[in-house]
RNA sequence: GCUGGCGUAGCUCAGUCGGUAGAGCGACGCACUCGUAAUGCGUAGGUCACGGGUUCAAGUCCCGUCGCCAGCUCCA
């Protein structure tokens, strides 16, 4: 046996992966599933010839997927015990858990997870040792068809494997390619976290199973990081911070809209200001386009056929028109009002007006999925040879919006679709083009063939919270299809009119969303170039008033925003509000600093920083701002 | 859209077996004039999501609608 520090061993014939383990002792024993040649096996797998052997702990990635798909076997056999009559369907391991789905005769009910959970902890303790046998595929099926496994039998009858694998752990048994932990005592640390609804197979029209979600680690410590890490995570939940921080709100007389509270749309604003910081310069020309159109508008874009569902429509005055989802089609109008020459090209339109997506009533959450939204969208007309230069450029501008966010992000490509429009001799161009501009920006990505969109190869990118979380913002689209279905041309230098290329292109995507996401992220605790009140000024008695409205003054003047809180209450209570509120600079303004001209500055994290001039805080905190410190 | 759960004051939540609504925080008012995370006292605030039904009587039981939550499906 070859080992993975490059040692060789010799074992008899047909010794099993546990007892080489037991025999190597020291870490090995902690081994739950072995590797051979690659491949996972259990541990009471049999080596038959020379092999590289892997020994994998539950702490590894690979042992701790084993590890939940053995924990999700262990459920199911405690709801066979509780609930007989439950059917079987699938119980994969997830990232962080794993589920099970089940078809039963009654709604379970949350309450009911801890009785399973007590039923997993008997079979545990009676540590079971896990089985694997095989079957012929028909004696298989009618193994599960006596049992009244249906769903079993389904999966059976669409497999292709002759001699399908069974497991079995007690008087538990289930169909499974495993492989699984050697027995159910080595689970140590396992939670259920919810029972929610899920399609047999995915499919709407099937029939619904009841999921039960859990998860499983290898020690008690890391399942109780990780259940920290989702209480953090509802801490900081954008819909009680946005409520908390009076950012916005919402209405059941508007579901999927947003109502923007001032500060929370003073943070929007900030954003907007921002995106137009570092558009202008780049070349963009912001537009503002009808929001409301005939569908034949809808009809020439191709929305009508692939998007209608999702568009609010209305009929005015006997004629059908649509809100718009999307910029683009009024963007290719715009364009096509006037003759373009190639001197004209690239073209860059920008607009953050309103967009409205009918969005199913289930996927609507907080400012992350709304029917009403804005982007930091833009279009982007060129000609096919500026493809690498203008993707060169937008993925500057992505880098430098996420920086200042201090979010990192990953990138992914794109490719052509089976189903794909147009000549293949463009894609193939246009796809190479972004490998390029990729290349020479230095950027890592990754490639996801066949995952373009029918029209044109894309990028999309993901950027990760503080707390780890993955969230798609930014996408950059070619599209060669919206300048076909417009006709849009342009004036080449030989006189020839020429077809251009569009980019589709989003920053921060959804504003509505990016900020539901830089709440999380921030915890609320905005950097102060964002904060929506940046310093509060908190005079400690009535006499000190004129002052501090006179600190607020010149902090206004500064472009600073600034509010004084003037309300008759011990300093103490005025601190401890400002800190809840996140609020980054508290002035704390008295008798000496009224008499000085100076500011006691409280940081909300670094606390009492003692005091200063007011002129020098000024100074101070406006780099702080015009550098976009993150703190 | 689908399955399940939920909907009581601005927020968090009590409300028993069906007998006509309660707390804390917040808000507001008054007093206190105060130096770095909660001063005291008082007051107001509810069509119990909405519509219907059962009942002598409904926040409570039943049906429907809307919204929210967890998933699923969808996500140009």
């Amino acid at each position: 046996m070859r080992l993975p520090d490059g040692s060789v061993r010799q074992y008899p014939k047909g010794i099993t992966a546990a007892q080489i383990a037991a025999d190597l002792g020291d870490g090995a024993v902690e081994a739950i599933v072995a590797r051979v040649d690659g491949r996972l096996v259990d541990l009471f797998y049999r080596l038959e010839n020379d092999a590289n052997l892997e020994l994998l702990p539950a702490t590894s990635a690979e042992g701790l997927e084993v590890l939940r798909h053995s924990t999700a076997h262990v459920m199911a056999q405690a709801v066979k015990r509780l609930i007989p009559e439950a059917r079987l369907a699938i119980g994969p391991p997830i990232e962080n858990g794993f589920y099970y789905d089940f078809d039963l005769p009654r709604a379970l009910s949350a309450e009911e997870l801890a009785s399973i959970e007590e039923e997993m902890r008997r079979i545990i303790a009676a540590d079971y040792p896990f089985s694997r046998e095989e079957m012929d595929r028909d004696e298989a099926i009618r193994f599960f068809r006596e049992r009244g496994e249906n769903y079993k039998v389904e999966i059976l009858k669409g497999l292709d494997d002759p001699r399908p694998s069974l497991y079995r752990q007690g008087e538990f048994v289930d169909l499974c390619r495993g492989p699984h932990i050697p027995s159910t005592g080595r689970i140590k640390a396992f939670k259920l976290r919810h029972v929610a609804g899920a399609y047999w197979r995915g499919d709407s029209s099937r029939p619904m199973l009841q999921r039960i979600y859990g998860t499983a680690f290898a020690h008690q410590a890391e399942l109780d990081l990780f259940l920290e890490r989702l209480a953090e995570a509802e801490r900081r939940d954008h819909r009680r911070l946005g409520r908390e921080l009076d950012l916005f709100s919402f209405r059941d007389e508007a579901p999927g809209f947003i109502f923007w509270h001032p500060k929370g749309y003073q943070l929007y604003r900030t954003l907007v200001d921002f995106s137009r910081e570092l558009q202008e310069p780049r070349g963009y020309q912001e537009v503002s386009t009808p929001w409301i159109y005939r569908v034949s508008l809808w009809q020439t874009s191709g929305h009508w056929d692939h998007y209608k569902d999702n568009m609010f429509l209305a009929d005015a005055g006997g004629e059908a028109v649509g809100v718009k989802p999307m910029n683009c089609p009024g963007h290719c109008l715009l364009y096509s009002q006037s003759v373009r020459s190639y001197r004209d090209l690239p073209l860059k339109f920008s607009e953050y007006g309103p967009l409205a997506r009918y969005e199913p009533s289930g996927t609507l959450h907080g400012a992350l999925r709304v029917r009403g939204m804005h982007q930091d969208d833009a279009h982007i007309f060129l000609r096919e040879d500026q493809i690498e230069e203008q993707i060169a450029e937008v993925l500057e501008l992505v880098d430098e919006v996420y920086r200042a966010f201090g979010m990192e992000y990953t990138v992914k490509l794109s490719t052509r679709p089976d189903d794909y429009m147009g000549d293949l001799a463009t894609w193939e161009r246009a796809e190479e083009a972004l490998e390029r501009a990729l290349q020479a920006a230095g950027r890592p990505y990754t490639v996801n063939a066949g995952d373009g969109a029918f029209y044109g190869p894309k990028l999309d990118f993901d950027v990760t919270d503080a707390l780890g979380r993955k969230w798609q913002c930014a996408t950059v689209q070619l599209d060669f299809q919206m300048p076909e279905r417009f006709g849009l041309t342009y004036v080449d230098r030989d006189g020839q009119h020429r077809r251009p290329v569009m980019i589709h292109r989003a920053i921060m995507g959804t504003l509505e969303r990016f900020i539901g996401i830089l709440v999380e992220h921030f915890a609320g605790a905005f950097p102060v170039w964002l904060a929506p009140v940046q310093v509060r000024v908190l005079p400690i008695g009535e006499d000190h008033k004129a002052y501090a409205e006179r600190v607020r003054w010149e902090l206004a003047r500064a472009r600073i925003r600034a509010e004084v809180d003037g309300r008759n209450e011990k300093i103490g209570y005025k601190i401890r509000e400002a800190q809840v509120q996140q609020i980054p600079y508290m002035l704390v303004i008295g008798g000496k600093e009224a008499a000085a001209g100076t500011v006691a500055v409280r940081h909300r994290r670094r606390g009492d920083l003692g005091s200063v001039p007011l002129e020098r805080f000024i100074e101070d905190i406006r780099r702080e701002i015009d550098d976009r410190t993150l703190d």
